[in-house]
DNA sequence: AAGTGCCGTGTTACCGCTAACATTAGTGCG
DNA sequence: CGCACTAATGTTAGCGGTAACACGGCACTT
């Protein structure tokens, strides 16, 4: 067993400073400014308990030292949970544009509260979610968000871990609240909800014959739930509907490859109408289907999802399913600010989305 | 003077402990496993320097205890530069699609090495940038990516510093090297050339009067400088050319607004051919274009920036220049990586381009 | 005049981890 | 058998900041 090794004196003068980086300290600017540490961290912290000379001193030391404070530190110092000022998010993919204004959403929300965003994105893979938890948990985020109601046990666990120790959880996207079950923070809707409002427009709309095209994505759980929610209403109105899946690639050209599982060997089209899983998807299809000379919505009826610009500059303008995307976003900040500031999970919120009929339907 | 204070031995034992997390720390995994805690944090960056019986010790330790290393902690203890692993980046804003794809693919490239991703947008604003910038530092990240080479003087001082302290610095999107001035890693291509080249492109083509539609967003350099180029090489070749400006709208609209400046009274085109900052005014234009009844590209001809998806599936399918939006997040990535390896600045990447001409021009 | 409370600032310890050095046992070798 | 050397682990002292408490001085009581 080694023994307490006993440092030399001298040592103590050799031992070189293990500060590799050049930057001033709290303890060079209170130096600068004739005061101790201490006190030029109240002063950042608290400016009215430090009289008002010192902080005269210490605003000119801070402006000639160039300080910047070093929030690892500051965090670790602080040990409770939520002094980070940081905020995880977890998507699936930060190239869809769905995600990506989500995530604007949310750092326009949390910019003001001089909050950072750790961003990181899944690919869509609950392995890689779990992952990626992991490692964004390293820094002791303030607060976690999440896309999504569904994540692996190991991802499960980090996260209600997370939340018992006051971490708020948003799940965002998602709003499917499990009775019973207690869970995170659900900032979304109901995409089975949607699901079966789009199968019911259709039929309100007379189209008798329908079909859903899902995403090519294995892993969109609520793509897929759109689809199971426009099945379950076709099924309930006694009317037929089919769930075709779209291919796995840039969607528009999906969409359009999709388009050929929805005509039959003569060119024309199996169903009257059909729902996709989004609005690239179903721009695809409507191009493949001009480009065919096929009336819309005559001869086949075409209704997006998510409501991206594009859709209203076609002809006819593609009928979509309007998604609060950036405001899912702003939602989850001003939850997970809300849940930091009074310890309390924040409740969840359903966001309002809107079928919009244009020409396409 | 206050005077030195002398806690009562008592004390000791009362002092709450200061820890509000519930997690497992190294000394915990330690004690667990009957080593210190020196081993565990050996085992875990070094597992070779640890004999194999004690390794499986604290193999089964870090099991049982669930341990998630802080980050933070160790980012402070190793003080040198680039021992976070954490990389913050800096874009215009994040719904924009180009830069979302590239933000994709610098996470993407990150993924695999370890590092985690600061993500912030400035919103097109040089000021904003220098305060997020200052925002970021605080995290001591191991590298910073900053888009374009245009920034206030402070957030230029700022990445000066952190470059001096051996954080690399790389500027994305855009390639403008200044000789004599040493500036940063760039990554990106010429924005004037690009410019340049669409317009000898048109010229080429035989369009003998044309117009530059500028993005209307007032502090998009990079659609300027393309305007610049532009404008320059149609002055060089004799050929009239005109700046109008797009107004800040979604850019589908904003193009087909635009449109109206290019038509003069009689619904007729006041140009030959037209470039565009990004495809989506573009679209926008080819929208308005074809519902005005005018002939593509007979009538008018149609130019535009970035290869989106949907001007491929257009009538006529829309002429472009592809960026390599995806690619200069990866590159990013792999330079920054390779720096914080080598300790020296990545050599400059200027990134292929080129302009594809579809039916549009 | 002594007691009380507050204001402003300082001292100390500690957050969780790692660099640097110390210490022990074991191994090979002349 | 003594010595150098290595392998494996431990001790100590930080990293840069903040929580908790200490303490002198002053104003205000009574």
């Amino acid at each position: 067993m080694p023994h307490a090794a006993s440092p030399p004196a001298a040592l103590l003068i050799v031992r070189q400073a293990r500060r590799g980086h050049g930057r001033a300290t709290l303890a060079d600017v209170a130096a600068a400014a004739g005061v101790t540490a201490i006190t030029v961290s109240r002063y950042l912290r608290e400016p009215q308990r430090v009289a008002p000379d010192t902080a005269a001193a210490v605003a000119t030391a801070l402006r000639q030292t160039g300080y910047l404070p070093n929030k690892q530190a500051g965090v670790l110092a602080s040990a409770s949970v939520g002094s980070a000022r940081m905020v995880a998010a977890l998507i699936p993919s930060i190239a869809n544009s769905i995600f990506a204004e989500t995530v604007q959403g949310l750092a326009d929300a949390l910019q003001g509260s001089g909050c950072e965003l750790l961003l990181a994105a899944t690919g869509y893979s609950a392995e890689r979610e779990e992952e990626q938890l992991r490692a964004l948990l390293g820094w002791f985020p303030s607060a976690l968000v999440v896309t999504g109601r569904r994540h692996t046990p190991g991802a499960l666990a980090l996260l209600r871990q997370a939340q018992a120790r006051g971490t708020p959880v948003i799940e965002i996207w998602d709003h499917h609240p499990e009775p019973g079950a207690e869970s995170f923070t659900q900032i979304g809707f109901d995409h089975e909800q949607v699901g079966r409002a789009m199968a019911e427009h259709l039929i309100a709309r007379g189209y008798r014959s329908l079909a859903y095209v899902d995403s090519g994505v294995a892993e969109d759980f609520r793509a897929h739930e759109r689809g199971d929610g426009f099945l379950k209403a076709a099924k309930r109105k006694r009317v037929p509907a089919r769930r075709i899946t779209a291919p796995a690639l840039e969607a528009i050209e999906a969409g359009r490859l999709a388009f050929a599982g929805l005509v039959g060997a003569k060119g024309r089209p199996l169903v009257r109408a059909a729902a996709f899983a989004n609005d690239h998807l179903a721009c695809g299809a409507l191009f493949e289907a001009r480009a065919r000379g096929l009336a819309l919505p005559q001869d086949l009826a075409l209704l997006g999802f998510g409501d991206f610009s594009l859709g209203r500059q076609l002809d006819p303008p593609l009928s979509t399913v309007h998604t609060p995307r950036f405001e899912i976003g702003q939602a989850a900040a001003r939850a997970l600010l809300q849940a930091l500031r009074s310890g309390l999970a924040a409740p969840d919120e359903r966001l309002p989305w809107t079928l919009i009929a244009r020409g396409s339907t």
